[in-house]
DNA sequence: CGGCATCCGGGAAGATACTG
DNA sequence: CAGTATCTTCCCGGATGCCG
């Protein structure tokens, strides 16, 4: 009889960690292996089902995907729920504490934004990129400016409201926004941080506008870049 | 003659990395390997040697220690500077975006205080714990309170100075400090987190307390945590 | 097909020893 | 003191396969 190897055992008992009272050190423990801070990320505006959130991070293994999500529901930063039938498909959905993770999320992300190797012209999804908004948001330069933008990206539909200085974003219907952006992600990002035209985007079939264009052109504005960092030779 | 192997081959060219636009993953890529974000804590107060850093590390190994300078120094995040004579010793000292990062490491550790799992009676740097006074400060509860505290925590002194509602914290002398602490970073930890009273811990030889009792107690009541997340059966 | 479990190869982390 | 060399262990990434 073969001796089944006990890879399993001792799991809880000393996984890798810091064994330090800081609290950074435990926030490492709790979100620092790879993966679990962009798994986290791509819940922030929803719950999604496994295969979504498999095709949004671009380069997981379904290997790697099935241990952080286990490894976050044991922490209680997400569940895993059923979603009731017709659709009858399993979500996982980050718990309140786990939604409290976003300034982690924009604080980081704001940081590397200065970075001189930063290279915006890569995949990015549609959460992501939604997310850089309510992180790059600068409500000075929003001020007077209201409206209601929508965004179809992919099979994903988003709402942001701008209006007293202030912005929502949310999952939700297109339906009666002022202007409607429909395309890629990286296209969408190319519009508000490159400052590609719109128009180029459009003849290249990657983003089109409906809608209010001069609401269009004032929301790209809105979201300033920090200074890069001079790169060192 | 010894074949020296080529270990350092294709160095920058495909360590693993994120392939994604979005700010956080390239803030992953720069600061998400293991030990990176604690190794940058604990230059956040100033320049360090590679002992003090090893020593203030619990756990990490010279190998990895070396690495991650390394990796720190060619993202532009540090740099290894010589001390002038007669310390003529190497340190490690952040560059000004490297000091930027601080509030990515105050973020994490406010939104991991949270956790029901953080285990407070573990080891604590001092200059963990010097930070971690930056983080959880709340200007209300220090209204009206002035004065200088200082800190002498095994070979390390830092001097805070409170007034006017704000808090300044550094490495200095304690020598003029209204009020200074001696002991050990735990021992600190557990009156100002623990409410542990000085009396128990002076009689443990932990923490020593001279000058103004006063402002020593009134002082340990300015850092309040968050409530703890329920922890789910 | 979605949601895993299992096996495997490569590489990063951990521990220890050793060197200038 | 400031690392390097080496060895082992474990994690990550990819592939395959099971099972509802």
């Amino acid at each position: 009889m073969k001796l089944k190897k006990i890879t399993t055992a001792k799991s809880g008992s000393s996984r890798r960690r810091y064994d330090d009272a800081c609290g950074t050190a435990h926030g490492l423990d709790l979100i620092g292996e790879r993966w679990a801070l962009l798994v986290m990320r791509e819940l922030m505006l929803g719950p999604k089902r496994f295969s979504d959130l498999r095709s949004d991070l671009p380069g997981i293994s379904a290997n790697v995907l099935t241990q952080r999500l286990e490894g976050l529901e044991a922490s209680g930063l997400l569940v895993r729920r059923r979603l009731p039938p017709p659709a009858s498909a399993q979500v996982y959905e980050l718990t309140e504490w786990g939604y409290e993770a976003e300034p982690i999320v924009q604080t980081l992300g704001r940081w590397a934004a200065r970075s001189p190797d930063h290279d915006p012209s890569m995949q990015i999804s549609p959460v992501s990129i939604m997310l850089s908004f309510r992180t790059m948001f600068d409500s000075e330069l929003a001020r007077g400016v209201e409206g209601r933008i929508g965004f179809r990206l992919g099979a994903e539909t988003f709402l942001l409201e701008l209006g007293g200085g202030r912005m929502q974003v949310a999952r939700g219907e297109t339906a009666g926004a002022d202007v409607v952006f429909t395309g890629s992600a990286p296209a969408l990002a190319a519009a508000v941080y490159g400052g590609a035209p719109f128009d180029a985007l459009a003849r290249e079939g990657a983003l089109t506008v409906e809608g209010d264009r001069k609401l269009a052109e004032r929301f790209t504005t809105l979201f300033p870049l920090p200074p890069k960092v001079e790169k060192r030779a």
